[in-house]
DNA sequence: ATCCGTCTTGTTACCGGTCACATGCACCAG
DNA sequence: CTGGTGCATGTGACCGGTAACAAGACGGAT
């Protein structure tokens, strides 16, 4: 037996060092099996004094859990993928899970092929991330190790997806402006050809039908997700319903665009018409003057629980369905005292 | 020899269907040794026909080669950190290597136990990212692996660092403001510990000094990274230095903040103040009003280089050093005639 | 003294590939 | 007819762990 010297330490230097067999050098260290503690402490130690990391590799070869997960976002990782990532690494690696990271980019044959590379190196299970709710077609069918979407929705209903919340999203901003003592609302928001737009807008329109109220302003509600839509339908809204005294924005970038707007009409924010706005992305938020009131969506948190029913599905039990994340109200001085 | 119904397919299965020992169809399917053709093509069809494909962890324990490496940021997924993650992930991908994604969150507790993570599943290479260009303290001395630090240095010097070139920037911006006639430029940019931004203002001195010319407005050049700097810097030069024709703004967030200054005191952008900003981050740049010219510090290509200098490195070729990425100039209207 | 059970440790097969080497066969020259 | 050469393929070791089983030591009961 050669002394290999700087090499990466091996179980058999640790049980050569502790005088033991590697079988009962894997057993001490992993805590299995009976041993005489004194032996345990033994292995224990000359481990630490070699530095002993296991081979992850070796480890998992023999028992097929290889303790990753791929993370295939579908396009690249743009401004809501980011948080999502971040939360369903952080729920991962708290289950000493590593991940691996695939930028789909939009396109299906990329996608495909890095599902491939993702078995070929038996990962346990995968997430995918969209930038939409709306559904999108599963991955693929009869995958060996399961599959979470997170904030898109897979076609297929068995499939288990993590999605924020749009509908109570609409609610907390709509019911927040009704608490400030707003009556005549508008809504401004993006392509009604988006699920959560439309979420948004409808369950707003209940809010205030429960208040025996309805939105004003109708001429303009579905845009564009862009400042200058912003801009754009607040002009539009304030000459067709002057009397407006607040807006809901289907984002914070349309939430900004509508301050610069209301600013050159010389209304006050949130004076004469109170803001607020829906992502909580920060730099426009909470940059804009006055800062937005906003409803944070809780992306990260969509990451993490989107991590925790992969890791529920990996062990053997599925969460499968449709899952909604509520987001919350960020109150700052657009809709403030 | 049992039929294994519906597990994964093995070489041994494909070399059973062929009639072939596993060793051969290893050959036959890598495309070494020498096989008789028809026996290359009779693997290989077999292959085909039980959808094989080899796993990867099997293949990586003995060669000690995983074809994965580790990406670890410093500060989470930050602005900048994104692009770069989307150039390394690229780049690594076209050498069919795939990458686990760490986020160190400035912490170098966490930072270390990726380390170790990474390390345990036998990574090829590891790429740090930062936030900002100025030094770091190494990751760790005599690790088994190479490591390239991306948008930061490491303070080794004998380290691969891959960082936008700064000096650059400054220069092609403050060149393009002479370039459109103009002579009294001002310079508004972040804070001055900032290794960046003292790069940026420091060659846009020397361009001015080689036209026998000097910055204007002095009193308000290192702020912060925002736009409410950008308004209120902007106030002081043009209070200071009436005549001022240009400002050359360290980012995009302090020219925006710039035009909504100069718009308030009745100056237009860019016939009496023409504006350059800097990082081309489009939800800044493209969204003001005028649209603002800017450099684009070219970040996916910081960090495709950073792989490619990390796949060089693990081929055994480091490319110790510092290496500068240049950024360009993208002309918008802020500049524009 | 023998047998059994328990506690502790060693031995060995295995995961799924790759690679060095052994084997066997055909062909050719002497 | 024999021996060497070269090509095609099989065999077995190996990577670094884990786990099932084997084996040995010791003590207590009969």
């Amino acid at each position: 037996m050669s002394v290999r010297r700087g090499g990466p330490v091996r179980i058999a230097d640790v049980a050569a060092l502790a005088g033991v067999s590697t079988g009962t050098a894997s057993k001490a260290l992993n805590g299995l099996g009976q041993l005489r503690p004194e032996t345990r402490e033994r292995v224990r130690s000359a481990a630490e004094q070699l530095g002993f990391r296991p081979n992850a590799l070796a480890r998992a070869l023999p028992s097929g859990r290889s303790y990753t997960v791929g993370l295939i976002t579908t396009d690249s990782f743009g401004r809501f993928t980011i948080p999502i990532m971040m939360g369903a690494e952080d729920g991962l690696s708290a289950g000493q899970i590593s991940v691996f990271l695939c930028d789909g980019r939009e396109d299906s044959i990329r996608e495909q092929h890095y599902l491939r590379t993702l078995l070929d190196r038996q990962v346990d299970g995968i997430i995918v991330t969209g930038r939409r709710r709306d559904a999108r077609p599963p991955l693929a069918e009869g995958l060996p190790v399961p599959v979470v979407y997170a904030m898109t929705e897979s076609s297929n209903p068995a499939d288990c997806s993590v999605v924020p919340d749009d509908a109570h999203g609409g609610r907390i901003a709509t019911t927040h402006l009704l608490d400030i003592g707003r009556t005549r609302i508008a809504h401004i928001t993006g392509p009604e050809r988006f699920l959560g737009a439309r979420l948004r807008a409808s369950s707003a329109e209940e809010v205030l039908a429960q208040a025996g109220l309805r939105l004003v302003g109708t001429g303009a509600r579905f845009g564009e997700w862009s400042e200058a839509w912003g801009r754009q339908a607040t002009a539009i809204v304030m000459r067709s319903a002057p009397d407006t005294d607040a807006i809901f924005c289907g984002s914070d970038q349309i939430a900004r665009g509508a301050t610069d707007a209301l600013r050159e009409l010389g209304r006050r924010v949130p004076d004469d018409v109170a803001l607020i706005g829906y992502d909580n992305w920060e730099i426009f938020a909470a940059t804009s003057r006055p800062a937005l009131s906003t409803v944070d969506p809780n992306l990260s948190e969509v990451g993490r629980i989107a991590a925790r029913h992969l890791l529920s599905a990996i062990d053997g039990a599925p969460v499968p369905g449709v899952h909604t994340v509520p987001g919350m109200l960020v109150i700052r001085a657009s809709t403030g005292s």
